[in-house]
DNA sequence: ATTAGTTTCTTGACGGCGGAAAATAATTAC
DNA sequence: GTAATTATTTTCCGCCGTCAAGAAACTAAT
């Protein structure tokens, strides 16, 4: 399979890429606020900034005639913004049974979409898969390929992005995979490997609620109960792979028994799973799914008490979290978050309750999380290699 | 008071700092090895040694007949080390009822240890005994004065190193307090005010079990139970000033009543002060302090198992930490350390049951800690500031 | 309309600093 | 002694960011 030439990243250094995010993350930005913003001197903005607009990632932004309202004396300012159709990427999230992909724009916004189911988890037929996905989703406009930045994957489990090997992936059954060599083999672009919590936090750093929080954590609700976590400039990776892992925080050493062996913990109580499990013995109905479990909880009782209880759980995941880490803000996403408003009040509440002094005064986020956004994570991954090389 | 000119740090800029960190934590080296580990030319080396030779803070070791055994061939590297008696530094914990000092050197090795107890927290009373213990302190040798690099003071609670403001301690009752300032004013000196654990953190990691770890946290096991982080080359502040806030942490929801308002935190079942309390009320036996406490455990099942539960706390709050961050080491410290063996089998049980997947492979290192010790913390922050002023 | 005042952006000179390569140094292996 | 090998120093070069001095593009007076 023969491919275009990919675009170069035209980021000279560490400062080229310093200007280049503080635009991309910033809005519209005048020269002189990007100054200011990163504590370089106007004349080195100039200077980064020239290259980038040549390149065309950069435009000047037309003066809408009355900009910003109060217009004060001097020369006026000519912000500048991200040429977001200049570059496109992909991003691909792999599951067990699934894969979700997408094509976004250089400021993260989804173009293109598609799924494929999984046969197989076997790594041949996930890279095959993979590869024919992508191939779709780039077959989509010519503009994909004809400026292609570059593909971010993301799988769950302990995985090495500098490798680019995936260690071990429960769901996948890998160990010791050399992903990204497999995957930039098959389709002949440039590959990312993240961890997909990671590659979420990452998305959420530049393009979501993190952009301008010098720390924030993203806590995931879902199928299992996740953290990704942003502190001194840098997604945290964790020594061994593993960081974040606030689903087996134990809650309660009375509850249900959780798969990791332990009682209690809060995916064993707020997990998806465990909230079907719950709702199933405590009012006896067969709920398949968690749309008809809060369909019921609207009306019974018994049922809403099971989402107090897993709010309650998710309440102190989040006190931890502000207490050990005292984030600016804790993000609070994933498809769990349908039901918010059965656990909003009893989050808050334990939260308050548990949260330790100034730790308390983290926001708190709400960000409902679709599929979708999973696979968004992998190509922001993609985009922060892309301007970014040496952060990550 | 007048006081001598201290020394200049002679630091040129970033790269110096960092030639200088790692000859101060890695011993002494050659300059190659230190071009290795820092990635920088040799020739970079060469260059930001020269000034720091040249003002003695790096002297080049004598060569001792045979050196380390497998010579190899070609030119002999000359070892570097820190000429550690080039300057001093002193140290202070200011704790509720006590002012704790020390002199040390420039690799943090204690020259000199005094105590001081504290009759008033009021302010200005502490700023007039701690500018006492400091003069003190630096009266018992001539060089002290004559080569001194600076003043650390570390303070419990929630404190802002760049402004100098002890913004809310608990224990002295104090609330925006620019004691930097009052103290540099008393005293005549550099001043650097941190919170106390995290002053033990930059301890452990320049001259401690945090030389070379990516990441690591340190367990501080006292009255109460606190931690220290140290992630992405930083120690974690914390956006509100609370971090590593793992005292509160819920163990047992049927637990003893924590100050706190919870049931069950570490602190309430593994603190010093909660432990004699169950000991008491156990074993109906008067006991005074922790020493007796150990004492009668020695004998006594009943003292025994509260040792236990108290250790079982203690494993959970460490996998809790090696979860969240995933460091590559945990140093476990502090007085209540001295009944380690009554605790550590239960520790490493619940650790080892408690900590997921691979978290479980981070080392957990005991390191007793003497009063002195978060006294010689401060002392190191005053250091790390004198070689390193960017980083903190 | 002209002039002065302001703020933004650009340009060019200058300097610090790290890397590459060559020179020098100090030993071991033959 | 000569060659090989490794460490350190020196010299030179180029990148990159700041500083200072314009140039540009307006507003506000006069």
């Amino acid at each position: 399979m023969r491919s275009p030439g990919h675009s170069r990243p035209p980021v000279a250094g560490a400062t080229g890429s310093l200007v280049f995010t503080t635009v991309l993350t910033g809005g519209p930005l005048s020269r002189a606020d990007v100054a200011v913003r990163t504590g370089l001197s106007a004349a080195a903005v100039t200077k980064a900034m020239k290259p980038l607009a040549d390149a065309g990632y950069l435009v000047e932004v037309e003066e809408t005639a009355e900009d910003q309202g109060a217009r004060r004396v001097g020369r006026p300012a000519t912000p500048v913004r991200v040429h977001a159709e200049r570059c496109y990427f992909a991003g691909v999230k792999v599951t067990g049974d699934e894969l979700i992909g997408v094509v976004t724009d250089l400021q993260a916004t989804v173009c293109a979409v598609r799924h494929r189911p999984l046969r197989s988890g076997a790594v041949e037929d996930v890279v095959t898969e993979l590869a024919a996905l992508v191939s779709e989703l780039l077959g989509e406009s010519d503009s994909y390929r004809a400026s292609f930045g570059g593909l971010g994957v993301s799988v769950g489990g302990d995985v090495d992005p500098e490798s680019g090997m995936v260690r071990y992936s429960p769901f996948l059954g890998w160990r010791q995979v050399p992903f990204v060599a497999l995957v930039a083999a098959a389709t002949g672009l440039p590959v990312r490997l993240e961890n997909d919590v990671r590659a979420l936090t990452v998305a959420e750093q530049w393009f979501g609620s993190g952009v301008g929080a010098g720390s924030f954590a993203v806590v995931t609700v879902g199928t299992g109960i996740g953290c990704g976590l942003f502190v001194n400039e840098r997604v945290v990776s964790g020594a061994h792979g593993v960081a974040g892992e606030i689903g087996h925080l134990p809650v309660d050493k009375d509850g249900p028994l959780c798969h990791c062996g332990n009682r209690g913990c809060v995916e064993a109580i707020a997990g998806n799973s465990a909230i079907l499990a719950q709702i199933s013995e405590t009012t006896g109905a067969e709920v398949a799914d968690l749309a008809s479990a809060i369909e019921l909880a609207r009306n019974d009782p018994a049922a809403r008490r099971v989402f107090a209880v897993a709010g309650h759980a998710i309440g102190m995941a989040l006190a931890a979290v502000a207490n050990f880490l005292g984030p600016e803000r804790i993000v609070i996403s994933g498809e769990g978050l349908a039901a918010y408003d059965l656990f909003s009040e009893q989050i808050r509440t334990t939260f308050a309750e548990h949260a330790f002094g100034a730790a308390g005064d983290c926001d708190l986020i709400i960000r409902p999380l679709s599929f979708d956004d999973w696979a968004r994570g992998a190509a922001a991954v993609a985009i922060q290699r892309f301007i970014a090389p040496h952060t990550s």
